[in-house]
RNA sequence: GCCGGAGUGGCGGAAUUGGCAGACGCGCACGACUCAAAAUCGUGUUCCCUUCGGGAAUGAGGGUUCGAUUCCCUCCUUCGGCACCA
């Protein structure tokens, strides 16, 4: 407060021109202070109005505010603006997301407590924000770093504990021998995978890490009902999640009789399993191996070790893999057969081991040619679906059914119709008829075959037909299941690509993990009135980043919560995830200590309305805040199923190279710079209109001239002398129709996030008005009603200067973000008539004008009759016309 | 590799439901104002042939349709995510 007196000293314009009259600089800071003063954006509950909570997403406080951040809260709080202006009461907050790895890595290289950057950071970020002309609420601030914030962020941790949604679990975590520390992936370099501050090739290490069960939730996930959300989003998520349904069925180890269990999606392929494949982490492998494939199994660990997931997961990577030595029972047919590892299997999907069935499965059929492993086909296919099989032209397939005829691989001939019902009789290549063997086929087209068929070699199930439908849908598969289930071999199972979310995190910057671990009593929650657990503020910082709460001497040093005897701390902290994903509940009432949030506050304003951010989000942050609010429902401490009812994404904005802007290549645009040079309005206008919002674009620092005339332009607008004069009804009209359009337009693409195409209505708008004012109209009521209407639609876009020409030049009460929304008056919008294209054969040839109430015959008489038309038609009849829905007649001839 | 987007003039983009491709703006060119420059204002600006006028064009190729930037198929390029960046 104290600081906004020394606010006279003069303002230096950095422009490229000179308006005396327009000075943004001064103008705008003393709005901000006054609407600051005021408390003009501040949101209490009000029961008497409806509530709109539009929510952002909150930056990680990197240092600067960068153009991406503009992108991403300037549109929404033109948008909050506009929804205050249409009655509700508007919830608009902003926070930081201040622990995380770019801090601590800096606190490494230089000794800097992460604390000290961080709110450094934030305080810079927060004043920037302010000359932005944003309507943020900074009474409601939060900033997950600090002890107020990250005791519930405990607290909530240990409410999942106690739903048993938390557990611990031996997980792989890239492991850098040398520094002795864990690393990112962003820290892992190059195709070799080193580590970035060392070089030394990372390796894989297991260490036991605490998990939530997001499993749990995974069907409920899938569930989008009564959420306005983009389809993508519901789409990645969807895959992302990616459930099948198969079955589990349980193999036997020769050595040790252990049980593995797998998961398939073909059960009906089981007698084609020719081998196994473990993953090379697999918990059995030490047991298995035989002495003499020691040598080579070790080798092979440690080559995985190196590879990361994704790596590893490429379909068009050459497959290795190695024999262990071990056999495995098939338990359908009791068959022995051989157990491999190879790096595609992963140990994090699945159980970590597959049965092989290279005769129908692509990757399994490569492995198995590669290392002459046998290929025993199950499924025999109907000769019509081998054309999509073999992929070739209908020579080749004619040349193919030729050869299976000559090698008595056709079979079946007259039993097909049985089978298959009867099928179209045409002579294509495609319908001829049969069943093709397998084997033979396996070996003339040489990959694996995945369609539909008949079993084989799979007594009991010989001659059952399965299709390509999944799970229980396919009768081949359900009969399979069923008899899995009877014999106790196997069961139904629904198997999920999503994986429980591991929130270890073995760092200092992060919330604690509140769990201490006892001899005697195990792992045990720090008891709630011991919150929060501090991170400890005297902690050394080693050039190879090892954890400084392992380091630390005393601060693990505890008692059990069970006994009293002495106990050891959890040293890993939280993933940053857990703090956004429960940030929106914080805002409600940021310093409230009797829980994570004032209830009060929580019944009025959740969920949130309306909420936005990058597309990168869509499989993680949204995933794990769906999450935790249905876990938190399930508590009892949320309501609902959904805590975000509406999602809009924005785009990336590149730099002007069109590459991400990073410090590292330089092509950073800092908005401080912009806002000196136009001020805060012209930035506002030109970061809503030079890109698409959702699409993103390259940065263009020149396209920013045009949004700094638009605003300079209104200004004169408004504040030049008005030359009135008498216009003509005719442009009075004209003038309310343009008004009464634009607003209408403004009005949708607000709803819509369409934000670029209103800064051009609002720029057409201007135009007219210029030309209106030309031709006399400035003074009277159609003019007044357009000053009105046009400030109005500008508040939102342009805070400072609409607000200036409101109060200040128009005289009206203070201030233009406490009006109303205007009403659209459809009658004046109305054209009174229309100019319909004409086209001859799909081409314009010319264009008729009729009143706009003129129906189809007439448009079409119009139409035919016109000079154009006429010289096309040369005295023919038209063979066709059509007129399509007052929009364009298209003739044809 | 897998999943999801995007591709329209020199540039950013516009185009209700499949109906005039290029709104709005940048840039550029010419003109006005000026001693001059900047700023401002005005006119023009997809490409090709051009007298009228005509032809081509929305990443490439194909399809559906009276009509496709829009729908379908194949391909190319590019961006985002891939679980420890947030």
């Amino acid at each position: 407060m104290s600081e906004s007196k020394k606010t006279k000293e003069p303002i230096e314009i950095e422009a490229p021109w000179q308006d005396k009259s327009y000075q943004p600089q001064a103008m705008e800071k003393k709005w901000q202070e006054k609407w600051e003063a005021d408390k003009l954006y501040r949101s209490v509950i009000n029961e008497r109005k409806p509530k709109h909570y539009a929510l952002t997403m909150l930056p990680y406080p990197s240092g600067d505010l960068h153009i991406g951040h503009w992108f991403s809260m300037i549109p929404p709080d033109t948008r909050a603006r506009y929804m205050r202006m249409k009655g509700y009461n508007v919830l608009f907050p902003m926070g930081f997301d201040a622990f995380g790895l770019p801090a601590e890595n800096a606190a490494i290289r230089e000794g800097l407590h992460p604390m000290k950057r961080t709110f450094e950071n934030i305080n810079r970020m927060r004043t920037q924000m302010k000359t932005m002309g944003t309507m943020f609420d900074w009474e409601r601030e939060a900033i997950s770093a600090t002890p107020e914030y990250y005791k519930w962020t405990e607290w909530f941790f240990i409410k999942l504990y106690n739903m048993g949604l938390a557990y611990r679990k031996m997980s792989p975590v890239d492991w850098c021998p040398n520094c002795n520390t864990t690393l990112a992936r962003e820290q892992v370099w190059g195709e070799d995978r080193h580590c970035e501050r060392c070089g030394t090739p990372v390796i894989k290490k297991n260490l036991d890490q605490w998990f939530f069960k997001t499993t749990k939730y995974a069907d409920e996930l899938l569930n989008f009902h009564g959420l306005d959300w983009p389809e993508r989003v519901k789409t990645l998520q969807t895959n992302w999640i990616d459930r099948s349904e198969g079955a589990s069925v349980i193999f036997k180890t020769e050595v040790g009789n252990h049980d593995v269990e797998i998961f398939t999606t073909r059960p009906d392929t089981l007698w084609g399993a020719t081998f196994m494949v473990f993953s090379p982490e697999h918990p059995l492998l030490e047991e298995i191996t035989t002495p003499g494939n020691k040598a080579a199994v070790e080798e092979y660990k440690a080559q995985a070790a190196r590879q990361s997931d994704i790596q590893r997961g490429a379909v068009d990577k050459d497959k290795t893999g190695v024999f262990t030595g071990g056999y495995a029972i098939n338990p359908v047919n009791n068959e022995r057969i051989p157990i491999w590892i190879a790096d595609y299997v992963l140990m994090s999907y699945g159980t970590g081991a597959i049965m092989a069935v290279p005769a129908h499965d692509e990757r399994d059929f490569e492995f198995a040619r590669k290392y002459e492993l046998p290929v025993r086909g199950v499924i025999q296919p109907l000769a019509d679906n081998v054309s999509k099989y073999i992929g070739e032209t209908e020579k080749n397939l004619r040349q193919l059914f030729d050869a299976a005829e000559e090698g008595g691989a056709i079979l079946f001939f007259d039993e097909a119709d049985d089978l298959f019902g009867k099928r179209d009789q045409s002579e294509n290549v495609d319908a001829k008829k049969g069943i093709i063997d397998i084997n033979w086929l396996l070996e003339n087209v040489n990959k694996a075959y995945i369609g539909p068929g008949v079993m084989v070699n799979s007594a009991p199930f010989n001659g059952t037909k399965v299709n390509t439908e999944k799970g229980r849908k396919n009768p081949g598969i359900a009969a399979v299941i069923d008899w899995l289930e009877e014999k106790g071999i196997g069961r139904e199972s629904v198997n999920y690509r999503y994986r429980d979310w591991l929130i270890s995190r073995q760092r200092y910057w992060g919330a604690p993990i509140p769990m201490i671990h006892c001899d005697v009593h195990g792992w045990n929650p720090v008891p709630e009135d011991q919150l929060p657990v501090l991170l400890p503020e005297d902690v050394e910082w080693r050039p190879t980043g090892e954890s400084p709460l392992k380091l630390h001497p005393t601060w693990k040093n505890t008692t059990c919560p069970v006994c009293g005897e002495p106990a050891i701390r959890e040293t890993d902290t939280m993933d940053t995830f857990m703090c956004s994903s429960w940030y929106h509940l914080r805002y409600l009432s940021p310093h409230y200590d009797k829980g994570p949030f004032d209830e009060a506050e929580y019944n009025y304003w959740m969920p949130v309305d309306t909420y936005t951010g990058g597309i990168e989000h869509a499989t993680m942050h949204l995933l794990y805040t769906r999450f935790f609010h249905k876990a938190l429902r399930d508590a009892g401490i949320t309501e609902g199923n959904e805590p975000m009812l509406q999602l809009r994404n924005q785009g990336m904005v590149l730099g002007e190279d069109n590459e991400k802007m990073s410090k590292s290549r330089g092509n950073v645009i800092a908005p401080d710079v912009l806002v000196k040079r136009y001020g805060a309005d012209t930035v506002r206008a030109y970061i809503m209109f030079f890109a698409r919002w959702e699409m993103g674009a390259p940065w263009d620092s020149q396209g920013i001239e045009g949004s700094a005339r638009w605003i300079r332009r209104t200004w004169h607008l408004f504040t030049d002398q008005n030359q009135t004069g008498s216009a003509s009804d005719e442009t009075k009209k004209n003038l309310r129709r343009k008004v009464h359009q634009t607003l209408r337009k403004v009005t949708r693409d607000f709803e819509n996030f369409e934000f670029n195409t209103i800064i051009s209505s609002l720029m057409e708008l201007m135009n007219e008005m210029y030309k209106a004012r030309e031709a006399g109209a400035a003074g009277g009521k159609e003019w007044k009603e357009a000053q009105d209407i046009y400030l109005r639609m500008l508040a939102p876009v342009a805070p400072h200067i609409s607000e200036e020409l409101w109060t200040n030049y128009l005289r009206k009460p203070y201030s233009v973000h406490q009006q109303d929304w205007p009403k659209v008056d459809e009658e004046a919008a109305q054209e009174d008539s229309i100019e319909i294209p004409v086209q001859v054969n799909g081409k314009v040839r010319g264009r008729v004008v009729v009143p706009a109430e003129a129906g189809e015959d007439e448009i079409k008489a119009a139409a035919l009759a016109s000079e154009p038309v006429q010289k096309f038609l040369e005295g023919k009849e038209p063979r066709k016309v059509i007129v399509a829905n007052k929009r364009l007649v298209n003739i044809v001839v």
